[in-house]
DNA sequence: CATCCGTGCTACATATTACGTAGCGATGAT
DNA sequence: ATCATCGCTACGTAATATGTAGCACGGATG
């Protein structure tokens, strides 16, 4: 598959929305649980690998290389941070945390 | 795959953190995508055929019966629509519009 | 009654994506 | 020189998604 941006047709999008386009890249496996734990600070590739309990290093390293193409992410001496789009978009999740507690008391 | 819900080993947790467990449940082709969609207001199954261009009506089968399990949406006379729970997971989605088309500004 | 239409799907073959495990080449410390 | 750790890559298998066809059902129409 390849990099889903904004502007060109995606997966889930012939009309590459950039709604679409953004959910088609963060609608993978892991995309999301990286941006999330990247939020921490730094990590190396293989503490993210170990923080992200099950995923496979090829799937990490393809996940990694999408994001940072998006300017989401990128790799610095200490290891992969969120850019400041990336800081941007977190805010914009975190408040995801609050209200997956809330919906897991309804089962 | 089983449906993720919290609490329970999933797909990119083994721990069932509820957040782990959206982000899996959203992190599935056409989640976030139906959704979206269904908060214009309800849709039967072929209209969000057409609206969510390129998806197969296997996949939006097993989605939607995954989003109903997961108590986000639901089927009424009308069609699909969201929940309670789904409309407030869109307002905390809706943010993520405005946020991809600054970032489509980038490319 | 028969026939047609739109509905929500299901079947199934193919293509894409993810996993799990092993291990390579580079770098730095002992 | 050896060892540990780093960021990955290779590769076979398993799980997911696609594309196309079409079925079973309910309601309207002739």
């Amino acid at each position: 598959m390849t990099l889903p941006l904004p502007g060109n047709p995606v997966r889930g999008s012939r009309s590459g929305q950039p709604i679409m386009a953004l959910f088609d890249l963060l609608g993978r496996s892991w995309a999301m649980g990286i941006v999330w734990n990247l939020s921490e600070g730094p990590y190396t590739f293989r503490e993210l690998q170990e923080r992200c309990e099950s995923v496979s290093p090829t799937t990490l390293n393809v996940r990694l290389k999408e994001l940072t193409g998006a300017k989401l992410i990128k790799r610095t001496i200490d290891g992969y941070c969120l850019t400041k789009l990336g800081k941007e978009l977190f805010d914009l999740l975190k408040p995801l945390g609050k209200f997956a507690k809330g919906w897991s008391k309804k089962f």
